[in-house]
DNA sequence: CAGGGGCGGTGATCACGTCACAGACCCGGA
DNA sequence: TCCGGGTCTGTGACGTGATCACCGCCCCTG
């Protein structure tokens, strides 16, 4: 049972035997899949796993771009098929990834030859330019612990429990690590959150939400 | 003489024809192509004149996210094709601007069967999102200083005239109002610049270009 | 059990954003 | 010509964020 089927519904059956013929890779945890300079060698599906986007700034500041997550691709692949610019980000695997490259040559005459295939790769597209408009507008106009806590959201899955660093979170959300710490030291004093070495735990989720979505 | 033949270069004879044969609109200075919510409905290409496309914050804060020169395409009218999100940005135009709007139909057949067409969109989009990343990049990881130095070269053609306000410039990066007219006095009491009422003069460009690729 | 490395806390200092307000300039109407 | 409102710019005060320089603390490994 091939994968072409359940991620590109739509797609013909000759089409889904050539991608579900394709070689897939398996890259380990914190595995780079390119980093900045490096240029595409094919059009990259994740199969399973999650890798994670971020850009570096000169002064070793990080902030998270996207993640990619199983069933969607790559589009800073995608980008540098077509235009012919290379990477900007920085991906990393977080555990173990599958990942199904798609070669040039056929992704350019799936392109031509498939409306399903164009559709996924152009819904792709749109969905990342979204997501990089929304950060964008997060970064430029919102303050550090209305993103703080969006992220402390996104990581603390049913449990609430958040296992991370105050650097991990300051590298995901583009701001430094001791106003990471500062500010949950004042979310802990109102009640929001609890620390511990390495760890959040979200006590009130609901006044998380509000401060995540305030100026 | 259509435009078609010089904004798409390769398309075949009758495609060409048929966008040439589409109606050509004409907005006045400042129009709104579009607005935050909106949902498009057509793929834009800009024939004369520019357009501005900006964010705005809940404060009033604004940011310029990218400009449409003459021969490119709007690539948020493509992304709302495409993905069905609405617009976040503002679109403006700077002087009058002629925009042919290709209908989604036709859209859609173009991407199906001609590669030039094809082409051109996705390097449209790769160039716009690499332009995305660079300006978070600069937002997030460079000082106010080095994006307003930048946003000077921009601005001042040859004779190094800058006619803007302070507003408009903090609108451009992303700053508020009076931290340009603060770093406009330094910058002037270090002869790099001279300031005048809605103008700004470049006195030391390389200066200037010095302090853009700093931290 | 002694280091050593990763993690977190703290104070000082500077850059930025925000608010409030005061001049200065511009332009049109009386 | 003078007046008045709108726009543009300058300034002080204050809170937030970023950066630097530390110093503890925990945990792991030798």
């Amino acid at each position: 049972m091939g994968w072409a089927g359940t991620a590109l519904p739509g797609l013909d059956a000759e089409d889904r035997a050539r991608l579900d013929a394709l070689p897939v890779q398996v890259l380990p945890d914190g595995a780079h899949l390119f980093s900045p300079g490096d240029r595409p060698q094919g059009f990259a599906m994740v199969l399973s796993g999650r890798i994670e986007v971020s850009l570096t700034g000169p002064n070793g500041r990080e902030i998270l771009l996207y993640a990619v997550e199983p069933g969607q691709s790559c589009i800073q692949t995608t980008l540098g098929l077509l235009g012919d610019d290379a990477y900007s980000g920085e991906a990393v695997c977080i555990g173990p990834v599958r990942v199904a490259v798609i070669p040039g040559a056929l992704f350019h005459a799936l392109m031509a030859r498939s409306e399903a295939f164009r559709g996924f790769v152009f819904h792709a597209l749109a969905t990342r330019m979204n997501d990089m408009t929304q950060l964008l507008e997060r970064v430029a106009f919102t303050r550090v612990e209305a993103r703080l806590a969006g992220a402390l959201l996104d990581l603390g899955g049913h449990e609430g429990i958040v296992e991370a660093t105050h650097a991990d979170l300051a590298a995901r959300i583009g701001s430094a690590r001791e106003v990471v710490s500062r500010r949950l030291e004042a979310m802990a004093k109102r009640g929001m959150v609890s620390t511990d070495r390495g760890r959040v735990a979200l006590l009130d989720p609901a006044a998380l939400r509000r401060l995540a979505v305030a100026l």
